[in-house]
DNA sequence: AATGAATGAGATTTCATTCAT
DNA sequence: GATGAATGAAATCTCATTCAT
């Protein structure tokens, strides 16, 4: 199925140059260019341009279930909630210059009236709700899910002032604390138990 | 000056419709239209779209400006800081619907390659900035940049958090923690003086 | 009366900036600017933007009338002829620039249906006209008009060919060729007389 | 390539226009129109409008090379500088309405600060490099140059005399004198060799 | 007379979408 | 399925001209 590998051709360059220039400057031309799809073909793997963009917050969110999936082959939950707090070292060039891919199309998509906006808010649900079943698994009750909303709007923060100030610095003690708090209170959750 | 009155017309209704749709969705017709301004007159105030958008950006640097100069009305630095954690309070629901204004442009406009991302990094570092400075009047010393950072990037985080998952209830939870966070701080702070 | 006064200047302003820029190119803000003169006024001194053209072939035409009444100070015919066929050194560097203004304001209106075109062709009538009356002087007879219109199309391909090709050195060897033909016709003119 | 057929209406029909209008007062919508081509798809062929008058320029060049090109099948170079000379006779009523159109896109585009006018310089330089070519070729050595601007000065001067004046009787009796005077400079040359 | 501001028609340009083959 | 080309609506921008005071 020659004509699947085209379509993911399209998702991908869609992905990457969305991501860089947001979805509102972003032209099928560009796309097409990008992916080496002539532009009329583009047509044939999506009826229109929401379409595609559509097709880019699926893939998000793939790629988002995917990295998520990865850290859950390490044993321990407490890595697995460090290793989602570090994720944003290997991007921090990326991060930088364009922000968080799925903040973008968060800020950008809300505020449409197309169903677009409907895919749009999973990015974040699928982050916070898995790390409230670290935070569960860890025996955190009911406080599973603010502790999840604290490490993810944490990071989101982080990011959004990396792109802002300019600051690799920061952002290394940024996570570097993050870390250490999630340390401390893997100590202090250790002491609290009989 | 009749003028000058129409130009803080406009620049108040790009603000605003620019924030509901973001700039490049916005066209200088809606501006008009929103303002009451023939398009063709806009021009008169405007050589160019950017100019607007740059106009836009000063205008959020003032509100910003205004906002911290107003907070510095309280009297306790740690009054000022828990003001400015609950300060999303009162714009919940534009939060919830559009996002954090700052965050929208920033994350908008740092994809630019025009000047325009010059005048928008400022956004947050005038606020982290300020929060800085409160905490160095605690006697925080070299602690107090990080105590910034970190007070913004959670405020900034829960923004987008609850933009994406629209939940008030988070939304309150996580203010309620941000400020207790302060008044802990400031308990164990004022225990380690001598 | 001091609005004559500020009506100069705005024919000033827009011979020269229209000569750069052409006439098409050039707006009346542009003009409004140059002579300092609001650009609301302007309309009161000229009705629209083709009457302050017409004021500006007006100028040129006067300017022409006076350079050739300049001209005629000099005692002799030949001397006249020789100074008109040189009179291109002192304004090298600006028609190198932009052409000859006669040549520029020529070539743009001719092409208008307006009555402008009326105006703009006694720019070289005067010109050649008088180059005729000198030769005629100096008892060519009907060989006068021919000579008059040779000296003029030296005068105007050269011109064309200094802003073309940008070579000075090119300029000025063909101005002292048509100062020598002069001179040549000259000798054997005095030679031909009984 | 049914495509480049398109490209090629476009391009001329531009350089009619253009060359009857001029290039500022020619709006791409004349063009389409002139051409049958939608407006928007003009832009499918031309990038910019500046784009298309940068083609118009490439054809006109290219036309004076055809048409040097066409006189070097004349055996004898007095015979082809007598033909360039006289080329004119075959545009007379063009030229007298509209000028010639090299000096129009000549004396409209150095004004300019686009590179365009670097593609204009060459409309000249090609005809008087070709001109010294033939006079070389007649072994007129280091006159050749000073003859050949001779040549062209001569051309466009009465070119533009022609558009200004109107007066074909006065362009006919010119391009006969300069036929002539190439054939007494060819006779004197004659007699120059031993 | 003077002037800043207003107006609207029209020009350039962009681009999602469609067409024809 | 594939593709270059076509289309038209809409956006940005320009500017001669007019208005209101």
């Amino acid at each position: 199925m020659p004509g699947e590998e085209k379509r993911q051709r399209l998702i991908e360059a869609a992905t990457q140059v969305m991501y860089q220039q947001g979805t509102h400057r972003t032209t099928l031309a560009d796309v097409a260019q990008a992916s080496g799809v002539p532009l009329g073909n583009v047509y044939y793997y999506f009826k229109t341009k929401d379409a595609l963009v559509e097709a880019v917050i699926k893939a998000r969110l793939q790629e988002i279930r995917d990295n998520l999936h990865a850290l859950e082959t390490l044993p321990d939950p407490w890595q697995r909630l460090k290793a989602l707090a570090g994720i944003g070292r290997s991007f921090r060039d990326q991060l930088m210059s364009y922000g968080c891919p799925y903040a973008t199309l968060c800020l950008e998509l809300e505020k449409e009236e197309t169903p677009l906006a409907q895919s749009s808010s999973e990015l974040f649900a699928l982050q916070v709700d898995w790390a409230e079943k670290q935070f569960r698994q860890l025996d955190f009750g009911d406080e599973a899910r603010d502790l999840a909303v604290d490490l993810l709007a944490n990071m989101q923060g982080i990011y959004l002032l990396l792109q802002s100030l300019r600051s690799p610095e920061m952002f290394e003690r940024k996570l570097t604390r993050l870390e250490k708090w999630l340390d401390d209170l893997a100590a202090s959750h250790q002491a609290a138990l009989p």
